[in-house]
RNA sequence: GCGGGCGUGGCGAAAUUGGUAGACGCACUAGACUUAGGAUCUAGCGCUUCACGGCAUGGGGGUUCGAGUCCCUCCGCCCGCACCA
């Protein structure tokens, strides 16, 4: 009896034991990634495994971020989708044998930051500093390879040093347009010294494109004052001061760019703009526009980019002419593409704020104009945009001279007219162009036809197609031609030229805010000057409040007594808006611990141009064009030598929310499942994503997520509460923000990185959904299984079905990345690893350059299994695996045969055969020839390892 | 209005130059192994038909032996610019 009893606890003793050990070993085997990652991400940051380095005999690759804005909600699972794209190119160009930069940084100036302090009185250099703590947190869980020793902060006074030096280089330029090129102000000087004066108007520069300016005419450089000195060249300077209409925002106390604004409100917070006449700092960017736009035909950048940018640009070719006004000394000039029509010119239409208007504008129409102006400056940009389709304007009185015919027509006033492009005035043809037409129906004025074709008493006949007829010297020509012989006769007689016109305006650059780089100028008795390189930075000082002073100055007037240029002189006041820091960042990272230069000439030399240059779309009109304007000015002094900073660019697509919805009967604290709604009279509640799994609420967490439903009651669909969704933008407001540190903790760092890649194509905006992450978990718990099979990692020689496995995805992959279609090669990934599990491989020949192709994917397991190979070094320096076409080919293809749809079959071929011998037996099949019975066939077409048509 | 992009199963999507449309994954169905499974494995899964087959890439037309892919046209969706003379 004892024996038993004692033989069966022996049996139970060894029974638990195998259970137990069977447990350790399954632990052992087990996947797990979360000590994985951490161990791995330690290891790289403290070996420095992805440091660029700057002298090496291999070839550069440059694969950059648009770096983010830290913000205090952090990182959701969207921001990530370009960096994990970026970082799989820098990656595989690392085992592809190129020395890889690619670093990160932040772009910490900023509005939110500053709001903030203004709401708390906290310094916003404090909160950014919390905030990028946050973002290199959640960044490093996702194991990107950046080189953080590279890394820069544009609030950084050691980066915005460089900033406002690049800044003072853009104030001491001017752009010559005779050596298409932006040169030291200087030349330009020494230009107007050289002017000998009441011969200007024909010496030595008479068909130069530069402008001289009137007073230069009468007087000597030399003689003028410094005042009227710096006044001239401020007409000149790529960074300037000037009154101009601005884009101005009250409830933001700021002047905005005109990419800042979308709909005639701030793209930021959405509070109305005004149009505002103010003293601004401006960067001449319309110097570059043709250079802006010629550049494009040269960068691969989607077509949609290049075209938001051409459109900004707005080139467009025509005429400037001059009217006479009729009983002043004075003349209206105006722009027109359509010098042809210059005969059905019926009137003159200046904009509102044309100078002008209150010159000529005769005493009995003085009262309806001026009241008409007061109408049109206080109608907001908005309204102004919303009613289009409102004609409204009203006559000066005055008359201009038809220069051809010498008849007089009159000059109205029309806010359609805008005062910023071409001349702000407008030859009026309402026979050939629609806003014309309107206006003289509304206002009755004549309306006289030049063009042939079309019905102008119905409306405006404004295709560039016809003869001419009642215009005297150029009845007869087409359009086309018409428009040259008329330019030539404007240009003969001296009343206008041939010119080319662009949308682009100057960018406004001072922003009446603190959190921004102080703009390095001071005032010398009005003067600005920029202040000497060698002080540099000017450190933004401390104020007492954000916000702006009594007076309506900008915060920075807010400094105390101290903070005073040189001790004496007062500074510019307002800062540099977001985009200055972003616009040469690219360059820092090559170069970023120089002290003396913004990058060091060698560095800039080696390292050239961005490569692969990935961030949102949403910069086409901003940023994307401002950093190709900072970079060929700095080449055109000579400190870089690259005209486009970007060879390559893609815009990855926004990840949106799907939000969750319940439904609860209305009246009551009942709810339903998403099923069985329509039953009740019901209300949609957002509840949290994370609460849902496959449409599935987890209703013990939805009791304690919010207390309403702790004692709600529920109606379920077999047992289940389902939910429905929706595609929202993704924000705490409605609960379905997911962050990369939710999915990096239940699933791990490389299932996040496959399965963004996975979700679809980079470019497209997508929502994101969890649903689909268990396939990809799945699959690297699979490619792990196939590391740890129970009889290990075997030498053996691969079979052919292996190596095929292995080299049709290598091809495949490589194929993918190389075009970015990293969605593909994670599927490829997956049917790889799916036939070798199915071939049970165990062979180090497959699984080694197996885990090297994925590792640009999936770094962490990639360098987790390949040290479980026995190896020391990184798998990054490892080199890419290339594929083998014999084990591709060897093998059998099935050939189908097909004739006109009717019928078809397959034969099997070997590979060996020549396309004649393909065809040679496809024709002497036995199916082929039964088909044929005696027919000759007329046309065999060989299509290479696919079909063989036949065609009677 | 002008310009750019897109339209393929229940869902996310593949299809490199025109060449067996729907790879891969999710969801779903059935089965195996399990005390159990939200683990793993096997099979099925565009529509239609008992089946042979037929029909399918927004609609219509064209080119071609062959069209998701090229051309024309219409419809729908997204994005950018918008009184730019």
């Amino acid at each position: 009896m004892e024996f038993i009893a004692k033989s069966n606890m022996l049996i139970k003793f060894t029974e638990v034991y195998i259970i137990k050990f069977a447990h350790l070993q399954i632990n052992r085997m087990e996947y797990n990634f979360r000590e994985i990652e951490q161990k791995w991400q330690q290891h790289w940051a403290e070996h420095k495994t992805y440091k660029a380095l700057d002298n090496s005999d291999k070839s550069k690759y440059y694969v950059l971020d648009m770096f983010p804005y830290p913000s205090g909600a952090g990182l959701h699972v969207g921001h990530p989708l370009g960096y994990i794209a970026s970082d799989i190119m820098a990656r595989y160009k690392r085992h592809k044998g190129f020395n890889v930069l690619h670093p990160m940084g932040y772009d910490s100036f900023g509005l939110p930051a500053e709001q903030y302090a203004i709401q708390t009185g906290q310094h916003p250099a404090i909160t950014t500093e919390q905030n990028i703590k946050r973002y290199r947190e959640q960044l490093d869980k996702i194991g990107f390879s950046f080189d953080w020793d590279r890394e820069v902060r544009t609030s950084d006074p050691n980066y915005y040093k460089w900033t406002q030096w690049i800044f003072i280089q853009l104030f001491n330029s001017w752009y010559n347009p005779e050596s298409d090129k932006a040169e030291p102000i200087e030349t330009l000087i020494k230009k107007f010294k050289n002017l000998s004066p009441n011969s200007s108007q024909n010496g030595e520069g008479n068909n130069s494109s530069l402008n001289i300016p009137e007073i230069l005419k009468n007087k000597r450089w030399n003689e003028l004052s410094e005042k009227e000195q710096s006044d001239i060249l401020m007409e000149y300077r790529l960074a300037y001061l000037s009154e101009a209409y601005v884009n101005w925002c009250p409830a933001l106390g700021t002047v905005l760019a005109n990419d800042e604004v979308k709909d005639g409100v701030s793209e930021r917070g959405g509070h109305p703009v005004e149009r505002k006449l103010m003293k601004q700092w401006s960067l001449r960017i319309t110097a570059y526009a043709e250079r802006l736009l010629k550049g494009l035909d040269i960068i691969d950048w989607s077509e949609s980019i290049k075209e938001a940018q051409r459109n900004w640009i707005g080139r467009s070719e025509g005429t400037s002419l001059k009217f006479e006004i009729d009983g002043y000394n004075a003349e209206v000039e105006v722009f027109t593409t359509r010098p042809d029509t210059i005969f059905g010119v019926s009137y003159l239409t200046l904009a509102p704020e044309h100078e002008l208007v209150e010159k000529i504008t005769t005493p009995e129409q003085k009262e309806k104009v001026e009241a008409y102006i007061t109408y049109a400056k206080n109608r907001s940009e908005r309204e102004r945009q919303a009613d289009v389709k409102k004609v409204t304007g009203e006559f000066t009185g005055a008359y201009a001279i038809q220069p051809f015919t010498g008849k007089q027509i009159p000059i109205w006033v029309g806010d359609y007219v805008l005062a910023g492009y071409g001349t702000g005035a407008v030859m009026a043809v309402p026979a050939h162009d629609s806003r014309d037409y309107a206006f003289a129906k509304t206002f009755n004025l004549p309306i006289l036809q030049v063009v042939e074709g079309g019905d102008i008493s119905k409306e405006a006949y404004d295709t560039k197609e016809g003869k001419i007829i009642n215009s005297d010297f150029l009845n007869g020509l087409e359009v086309k031609d018409a428009i040259k012989a008329a330019i030539a006769e404007i240009e003969k007689r001296g009343i206008g030229k041939g010119k080319i016109n662009y949308r682009l305006r100057d960018a406004v650059f001072g922003r009446q805010r603190y959190w921004g780089e102080p703009i390095p100028i001071y005032y010398d008795n009005e003067i600005p000057k920029a202040v000497d390189e060698k002080h540099l930075p000017i450190i933004l000082p401390e104020v007492d409040k954000y916000l702006p002073t009594e007076d309506g100055d900008p915060p920075l007037a807010r400094a105390s007594e101290k903070w005073k240029y040189q001790g004496k002189y007062d500074y510019e006041f307002t800062t540099m808006p977001g985009w200055a820091g972003s616009s040469w960042h690219f360059l820092r990272y090559m170069d970023p611990k120089n002290e003396k230069e913004f990058v060091s000439k060698k560095a800039a030399e080696y390292w050239k141009e961005i490569d692969l240059y990935i961030g949102g779309a949403e910069h086409a009109t901003g940023h994307l064009l401002y950093f190709r304007f900072w970079t060929k000015f700095l080449k055109d002094l000579g400190y870089i030598s690259i005209e486009e900073p970007a060879k390559k660019l893609i815009n990855q697509g926004m990840i949106q929310g799907t939000s969750a919805i319940i439904y609860r009967v209305n009246g009551t604290n009942k709810i339903v499942s998403a099923g069985l709604k329509n039953k009740y009279d019901a209300v949609a509640i957002h509840i949290d994503v994370n609460l849902v799994d496959n449409s599935i609420v987890n209703i013990e967490e939805l009791k304690k997520w919010r207390d309403d439903f702790a004692n709600a009651e529920f109606e379920l669909e077999n047992g289940k509460l389902i939910c429905h969704h929706e595609v929202e933008k993704m924000s705490k407001r409605w609960f379905n923000v997911v962050t990369p540190d939710s999915i990096c903790e239940k699933y791990g760092a490389d299932t996040l990185r496959l399965y963004e890649m996975f979700l679809g194509p980079l470019e497209q905006h997508k929502p994101w959904n969890t649903n689909g992450i268990t396939g990809v978990h799945n699959f690297l718990k699979k490619l792990w299984r196939l590391f740890h099979s129970e009889n290990g990692i075997s030498n053996e020689a691969a079979s052919k079905a292996e190596l095929k496995a292995l080299h049709k995805c290598i091809k495949k992959v490589n194929e993918d990345i190389e075009r970015f279609s990293f969605n593909t090669s994670v599927s490829n990934f997956m049917i790889c690893v799916n036939e070798l599990s199915d071939l049970k491989c165990n062979k180090r020949e497959i699984l080694e350059p197996l885990i090297v192709l994925i590792s640009p994917y999936a770094p962490h397991i990639a360098e987790e299994l390949w040290s479980k190979l026995g190896h020391t070094e990184s798998i990054e320096y490892v080199t890419y695996p290339v594929h083998n076409e014999a084990y591709l080919t060897e093998d059998n293809f099935n050939y189908p045969v097909s004739f006109n749809g009717k019928m078809r079959f397959n034969i099997e071929l070997p590979i060996t055969l020549s396309p004649k011998e393909v065809e040679e037996a496809a024709l002497s099949a036995p199916e082929a020839q039964k088909w044929l019975e005696g027919k000759t066939p007329k046309k065999v077409i060989v299509v290479p390892k696919k079909i063989v048509n036949i065609v009677v």
